[in-house]
DNA sequence: CCTTTCACCTGTATGC
DNA sequence: TGCATACAGGTGAAAG
């Protein structure tokens, strides 16, 4: 589940423990970790032996560690990925997908993946949305959160879209960092339905759906991030406390924040969808 | 071209 | 106890 907070959170500690360090070596232990690296395992290992990792950056639910010269170590942590910090001689996890040691001995750089469908990666670097990106995420929007994100832009480009106001925000090319968890809460602080069309939505509603997602995901990575269970963690194995603090997702049954009445959850792309029925009412006519 | 669906994974919880 | 099923869900290819 980690999306915008939980991999800013990420990003901090590769920042604290990983820049600057050079790489004595690399190890690929599954295959499908690094199925987005076209020339292969062998080749990701001898590109990144003696390369110094420089400042994480982030975009979206997208890391990457630019490397001395012009390409840089991508990452998304897809569902259940952890990047951690382990001292080299400690025991190689049960989903340890890759290790990157470095030379002066420290703690090595773990990617763990239960449901590997996360991913590394080593690649030349692009352009898009304002700033330099590698070059496999130039189709990722901006996120909120970068100062190139264009609010009138956003607005315009949702409208124009033909599709649900929910689909929209989980839309990576539109606005990037928003996922099930605070697509649902940012829709709740707005007081939108997800199926809501995109094109009957007012400037004033768009900016104030905007504001409610930066809320909600600055709120989130100021308590670490949001944990359901304990497969998001930071680069030390620990835990966020923003789940706590969720006014629907999660919580079927339990009285809205606002209102009171009883969160629903419905399903939606064959996952879940939560939201308060009177806060948030459905639009009386599908498609208008 | 745009929008929607589905495959990709494994561990945990639940039902029979 | 054991087996089957549902669920968690981000991304991008494939289908519509």
């Amino acid at each position: 589940m980690p999306e915008l907070p939980e991999v800013e959170v990420v990003r901090r500690g590769l920042e604290r423990w990983v820049s600057g360090r050079v790489v004595a070596h690399a190890e690929v232990f599954h295959p499908r970790a690094i199925r987005r690296h076209a020339p292969g395992a062998e080749e990701f290992v001898s590109r990144l032996k003696g390369r110094t990792v420089g400042s994480a950056e982030r975009r979206g639910k997208y890391l990457w560690l630019p490397l001395d010269g012009s390409d840089a170590i991508l990452a998304h942590l897809g569902m259940s990925g952890q990047l951690l910090m382990v001292e080299p001689d400690s025991a190689p996890e049960k989903h340890l997908r890759v290790r990157i040691a470095f030379t002066d001995g420290g703690p090595d750089l773990r990617f763990v993946d239960q449901r590997t469908f996360g991913h590394v990666l080593v690649t030349a670097m692009g352009h898009s949305g304002g700033r330099p990106v590698p070059e496999p995420i130039v189709h990722i929007a901006a996120d909120p959160f970068e100062a190139h994100f264009d609010d009138e832009k956003f607005a315009s480009r949702l409208r124009a879209k033909q599709t649900e106001v929910k689909r929209a925000l989980l839309d990576q090319s539109l606005i990037s960092g928003v996922g099930n968890i605070y697509a649902d809460e940012a829709l709740w602080r707005a007081g939108l339905h997800g199926v809501r069309p995109t094109g009957a939505l007012t400037k004033p509603k768009i900016a104030e759906l905007l504001a409610a997602a930066r809320q909600v995901m600055a709120a989130a990575l100021s308590e670490g991030g949001t944990s359901f269970d304990s497969l998001y963690v930071n680069v030390n194995g620990e835990s966020g406390y923003f789940d706590r603090s969720l006014a629907v997702y999660g919580r079927r049954d339990e009285p809205c924040p606002r209102c009171g009445a009883p969160i629903i959850r419905e399903s939606f792309m064959n996952r879940s969808s939560y939201s308060c029925p009177r806060c948030q009412p459905r639009p009386r006519k599908a498609g208008l």
